[in-house]
DNA sequence: GTGGTCTAGACCACT
DNA sequence: GTGGTCTAGACCACA
């Protein structure tokens, strides 16, 4: 488990949990079948509240990237390789479709876009 | 005024004013001098509260888009088509940031979200 | 008639009018018996309301700088040097200590104030 | 939190509520991470409203001051001696060239400004 | 319990 | 009639 939580991110707590680990499992850097540290585990070595995990594991049992065994901990579903490329892609297409909406609402064309990303990246 | 509020939508409505009406400045739908409409008819206007326009307002007034004279009125600035153009591409880079940084964070390359821009856009 | 107004400041508009005209008389720029410029006409030239120029003059005239001769006009009260230089005395130590009341709250010592004085002046 | 409210100040609320604030931040007597009291809380202790308490922090955090955390609370920032001595001036430099301008309305020398300073002090 | 947002209505200063 | 400020109370997201 790797981690970095920010504090002053205007992003909440639990999404930065779920968005990381969300990525390293379509990455396949977490492997089918990983076992999840447990939630109290995961609270005190992050420094957040048990809720705040609780909620971002939920989170990823809600998007079919873990499953719960009461009593014995979460754990990563088994995926195939072309699975996770399909959820990969989910996830990205689902944010930037509103990347673009934002874009196009200050009137960039694609051209522009893709220079300032060039320029960014 | 041509604004669109979504009461449905994860930002709050004083964020989507402002981003709407910034957007509106930079593209340069509204031309310098512009009177904004007082922030009360506004308020009854687009049916939200005083304050939520005012917040808007605000907003605007620290991007240095707009400028209030107390008693009069609120006026689009003075803007120069490089100074548009220098002010809209701050407020993209500033949300391409982070865009960028959740691409990344997936191992997409500066290639492949071209490409998926492309063919999403 | 030498005033010059900022729509953009942060001073009212009829605070600005005054204060520039009681530093004129003070200064003796405006000797005593000048006549001042009708209301409507000052409102014109300064592009402000008739209701702007009014509440001014009418601050002037409360701090005892010009009398009003109704059907007449606005003139400058007949001072002696000496009690010219009294009254600007008077206005400046007032601003002055509210000055040194926002100063001291930050914890700054007499020494620190000049410096920073000297610095910017 | 030690704070004085004057309803009959020509100040807004909000205002003398971050002026003395960051005054304390800046003087070091509210520490790096101190943790302000609520918003509600400190609305109630002051007897004013919620959104007056909440403007002033906002304004705070726009200084640089302090931080907020949603859900944990609101925190001064880590800022060194010199960064603090840094700040504190710029706010200071900032009302000082009001005040000069007001003074060389007058015609004052830089002298004569600071011998009446120094009377005053 | 914490901050984030919003409402509906009010009073005041300024133009 | 305009913006500037303030109130008292409410609901929601977050920890």
């Amino acid at each position: 488990m790797n981690i970095a939580i920010s504090n002053t991110s205007e992003k909440p707590i639990y999404q930065q949990l779920y968005e990381q680990i969300s990525a390293q499992i379509v990455r396949g850097e977490l492997e089918s079948g990983y076992n999840l540290p447990p939630i109290r585990q995961a609270a005190t070595e992050l420094r957040v509240s048990i809720i705040t995990v609780k909620k971002a594991w939920e989170e990823l049992e809600r998007l079919g990237l873990i499953y719960t065994v009461t009593g014995k901990g979460c754990f990563v579903n088994e995926l195939s390789p072309s699975e996770k490329l399909h959820k990969r892609n989910e996830m990205i297409a689902k944010q930037m479709q509103n990347d673009i909406a934002y874009y196009q609402s200050f009137g960039l064309t694609l051209e522009e876009v893709v220079d300032l990303l060039k320029e960014i990246y």
